[in-house]
DNA sequence: GATGTACTCTTCAGCGTCGAAATTTAGCTT
DNA sequence: AAGCTAAATTTCGACGCTGAAGAGTACATC
C-alpha cells in the first residue's frame, strides 16, 4: 500500500499538516487565521464527542440533553411550548413533536394542553428530568475544568474576553440566522 | 403572552443571562469556565451557519464541501477510497456510498474501481469539484478574516497558541473517539 | 490449487429531521 | 352569531445517517 504522498489513509492530519496542505493548494491563505479557525472547529468537535459520551453514560441522548438545558434555562416552573423549544433548539416543530414524544416516554418531561388556550401545549420538566440535567451538568463541569486545567487564571480571563469579542462580532453580523439556530450551548 | 419570569419565549438569551441562569440552578458552576466553553460553542455554531450559507450560495451542501476538503487535503491526484473518506469525515461507509452517489451525479467527483485491486473503489476530484472547493475557500477566508478583524496580531498569536494548547490536551485525552470523527474542519 | 479469512463496498431496515399539508382553536369582522 | 384569518401543533412523505447483513475480491495457508 503506497505511502506515496497524496495517498491519504484516512487518518486525521495534525493541525500543522493540514494548514501546510491548504497553503499548498491555496496560496492566499493566512496561516494565522486558519490556525485559529481550524483549532476552534476541532476543539468543538472534540467537546461534542465528550459530551456525547457523558450523556450516553446517563442513558440519554445529546438531543434529550439539549431539551433539558433549554427547559432549565427557562427558569422556575420549567415550562415551554413546543414551538418555543423548537426555535430555541433550531429544529422544526415537526421534529420537536417527535422528540417530546420520546422524552415523555422516558419520563423526562410531561406534555399537556394549556387549558386557558387550548391550541397550546405545555412541556414541563419532571423531577426526574431535572435530576438528569443535574447529573449531566456535574459530568460536564468536570470535563470542562479538565479541559482548561493548563490555563492560568490570567489566560482564562484573556481567552474568555477574546472569545466574547469574536462572538459579539459574529452575532451582530448575522442577527439570528433567519430565526432557527442550529445547536444549543 | 406572559412576560412572567420563567415563561421563555424561545429567543436565545445572551451569554451573560445564560450563565446567570445556570448559576441559579447549579451553584457549583465556575462562571469563568462556563463563559469560555459556552462562547466556544456559540462561536462554532455561528461559524457553521455562515459556512452553510456560503456553500448554499455555491449550489452545494456542507456535506459536499466536507468531501471536497478531504480530497483536496489528500493532495496531488486528489484520490481517496470511500472508507478512508468515511473515516476522515466521521461517517459510516454506508453513508459514504450515498454521498458519493450524489456527488458523482453533481459532477464533483468520479467513482471507479481500482483495477489493480478490484475490491477497492477510487473517488477522484473532478476539475469542477476542485473549482468548487476553491470558490468555497475564497468565501470562507473572507468570512474568517472578517471574524478576526478586531484582533491585533499579538492577540491572534496568543489566541492561536492557547487554542492549540487546549486542542492538544483534548486530543491527547481522547485518542480518536473510537475511530470515527464527527466532523471536519 | 483449494479453502478459509479478512477486507471493501453496497444493500436494507429503522430512526430523526425537514418541508408542506392538515387539524384544531382563538380572536376579529361583519 | 357566523364566518374568516391567524396561530400552534400534529401528520405525512422524502431524505440522510446508522448498524447490521450481504456480495465480491485478494491473500495466506494448507
Amino acid at each position: 500500500m503506497g505511502d506515496t504522498p497524496g495517498t491519504s489513509t484516512g487518518t486525521e492530519p495534525t493541525l500543522e499538516e493540514q494548514i501546510a496542505a491548504y497553503q499548498r493548494e491555496f496560496q492566499d491563505l493566512d496561516p494565522q487565521v486558519e490556525q485559529i479557525v481550524s483549532a476552534l472547529s476541532r476543539l468543538n468537535r472534540r467537546m461534542n464527542v465528550a459530551y456525547g459520551r457523558q450523556t450516553a453514560a446517563l442513558g440519554i441522548t445529546n438531543a434529550d440533553w439539549e431539551v433539558l438545558k433549554a427547559l432549565v434555562l427557562s427558569g422556575a416552573p420549567y415550562r415551554m411550548g413546543p414551538s418555543d423549544l423548537a426555535k430555541r433548539l433550531g429544529l422544526t416543530p415537526a421534529a420537536m413533536t417527535h422528540r417530546i414524544d420520546r422524552m415523555v416516554a422516558e419520563g423526562l418531561v410531561t406534555r399537556e394542553r394549556d387549558e386557558s388556550n387550548r391550541v397550546r401545549v405545555i412541556v414541563e420538566l419532571t423531577p426526574a428530568g431535572r435530576e438528569k440535567w443535574l447529573e449531566a451538568m456535574r459530568l460536564a463541569t468536570v470535563f470542562e475544568g479538565d479541559l482548561l486545567q493548563d490555563l492560568s487564571p490570567a489566560e482564562r480571563t484573556a481567552l474568555g474576553e477574546v472569545l466574547i469579542r469574536l462572538l459579539r462580532r459574529v452575532e451582530h453580523a448575522q442577527p439570528d440566522a433567519g430565526g432557527r439556530l442550529s445547536d444549543l450551548d
